[in-house]
DNA sequence: TAAAAGTCTTAAACTACTTCATTTTTTTTC
DNA sequence: GAAAAAAAATGAAGTAGTTTAAGACTTTTA
């Protein structure tokens, strides 16, 4: 049977863990709820209890928290192929931190608390796959946070830029810098310079 | 049956997410391999393929990288009841960049790849078991990484030392600069400054 | 298509943290 | 329990990144 884009995207994300019959794969699309974000939608809002996680099928969001001084943090950029949500919000049913904003006209796929619930029930293979996934995700982003540290920034944004060249160009140089963690104005500094180089 | 106290540590951590039979736990403990390591001595060196994942019994490690410049970076200083290991290399059977280190005579169960991937056949609950632990890893870590950004390193060693009261004590001041990520130096007068208010 | 709103650039003054060098204190080792 | 080694304290000079402010450029909106 012939999926639509959207839910063959997940299927063969799903796919490169576990293999599912025909059956399970329509039972798990039966599970999932198609969500539409316009460019400078909300997602999701700090203070929500996080009611879904998503898997993103076209477009790009930013996520991200606001410090004590409303200065913006972004965790990361989630394009096409990508997970995305508050994990902590979404598995201990408390108030989100983090904002999730679409900085490009979206589509997503969700899944709501109680249906990935009975996921593990009905499909006790998404055990498996959720296990990979997020060993993989504490992996990179073990990864990340230690490969960051010790670097300038200049040097984070070179590596950002070899690391994620789709990415790059499709994000505000003030995005960019609320990631790499520094203010828009040595941003702007930095670009200029490394663009002389 | 009486369990010895290593033994009766990790089944009580595993069981708070899952539910094991008498007969499960004397084959998960089967699956796993006593470590001691003396103070000073290296649980793993960055170079190696990482052959086990550990849970520590008794003891207390430190877990770090060199960077370009030589200087140490710690990712995490392991106690009694924590996890550690590196996932990276244990996984993909690639050199680790980790060295971890006893700073006190330690006590460890460790398992082997072998072992590990063995279990997921012999008792699939643990696939259950290890994907909780791992979105919970992945939730704190997120959590620390994104909540230490935009704090100073004086606020970062403040909020350890509250998170952290028994750490605080057994580790020497030097091993905390490289964890909050400055100089031994920057952190002597953090200290003198804190105890001086 | 004009006005408004947001983004980017540049520059000068400032701050959190580093580096280097020296001395004191604590811990380890035989 | 003395000698050696490592850790901690202190201070002066230097640097990566911030803050503030103002003007130029680009995108959004009506």
């Amino acid at each position: 049977m012939k999926l639509k884009r959207s839910h063959q995207l997940i299927i063969d994300n799903v796919s490169r863990f576990i293999d599912l019959t025909e059956l399970e794969k329509r039972k798990y699309i039966s599970l999932l709820t198609e969500v539409r974000v316009k460019k400078k939608e909300f997602l999701m809002q700090a203070g929500e209890i996080a009611k879904y996680e998503y898997f993103i099928t076209e477009g790009c969001l930013k996520v991200y928290t606001l410090d004590e001084d409303g200065a913006p943090h972004i965790s990361m950029f989630a394009v096409e192929d990508y997970w995305t949500g508050d994990m902590a919000s979404f598995m201990r049913k408390e108030p989100s931190h983090y904002f999730i904003k679409a900085t490009e006209d979206s589509e997503l796929l969700g899944i709501s608390r109680a249906n990935y619930n009975l996921l593990f029930q009905e499909i006790p293979k998404f055990e498996r796959f959720y296990r990979i996934l997020y060993q993989k995700s504490l992996i990179s982003y073990i990864r990340r946070s230690n490969h960051g540290i010790s670097l300038t920034a200049e040097e984070r944004y070179i590596e950002f830029k070899r690391k994620y060249p789709n990415i790059v160009n499709r994000i505000t140089q003030k995005d960019l810098a609320a990631y790499i963690g520094i203010t828009p104005e040595f941003m702007s500094k930095i670009i200029s310079k490394v663009n002389r180089m």
